[in-house]
DNA sequence: TTCTGTTTTGAATGATTTTGTCAAAAATAC
DNA sequence: GTATTTTTGACAAAATCATTCAAAACAGAA
């Protein structure tokens, strides 16, 4: 299960360009892109959008690998992690229902 | 499925106590206590905790309660949420053995 | 080794978000 | 009506997050 950051390292390299190409695509710095690649920042959803245009992968699956990767995130270092997403779920599901 | 603050709320009421008691124990603004129990603030970790010992809940419980509503604020209004959350435990669970 | 290009790092700055305080307004009870 | 409780919103302080930039680290080739 990859994250977003290793997905586009990878497309990135597969093509051999250098950080400086996609971050001028994006229109940010590299430092940034740099960074996103390897998880120590979080994209935006612009971001994510202008990124599965240019590599061509699917704008709905990068950007579930992006939400769940904020998840992920926002769910580190606790124990109750897992339960936490699947009480999450429960509670979307069941949001979904009330709305209809 | 209750969030966090349906849950302390009706315990409050249950018990006929005021914001001010509760947020007494808390030590925090009875403004704040309102907001969280209605959902438009976020408690911390030791607010949960306190509030898991004044109203003898189980700490985990209420700490998955709350950790669970911060998940759902993050993925709300978005399409993909329920898939994020899936994907999410995914990694979660993936990370687990990775640790082994 | 030096040269060249690429990537990473961290400090400084700015922007945004979060957090708490307070008092007034609104709601509820008496 | 008054008294009490709850909600609201403006504001300030604090914390968090994003961005820029230049220097350092790294990789490969000559």
């Amino acid at each position: 299960m990859e994250s977003l950051g290793e997905t586009i390292r990878k497309r990135r390299e597969d093509k051999e360009l250098p950080l400086r190409t996609v971050a001028a695509y994006l229109d940010i710095d590299q430092a940034i892109l740099s960074k996103i690649e390897r998880g120590q920042r979080n994209a935006n959803r612009e971001q994510v959008i202008k990124l599965a245009r240019f590599f061509n992968i699917n704008e709905t699956d990068l950007l579930v690998s992006w939400l769940s990767d904020k998840l992920v995130y926002e769910v580190r270092n606790e124990d109750m992690a897992l339960k936490a997403l699947q009480v999450a779920e429960e509670k979307v599901k069941y949001q979904k229902i009330k709305k209809l």
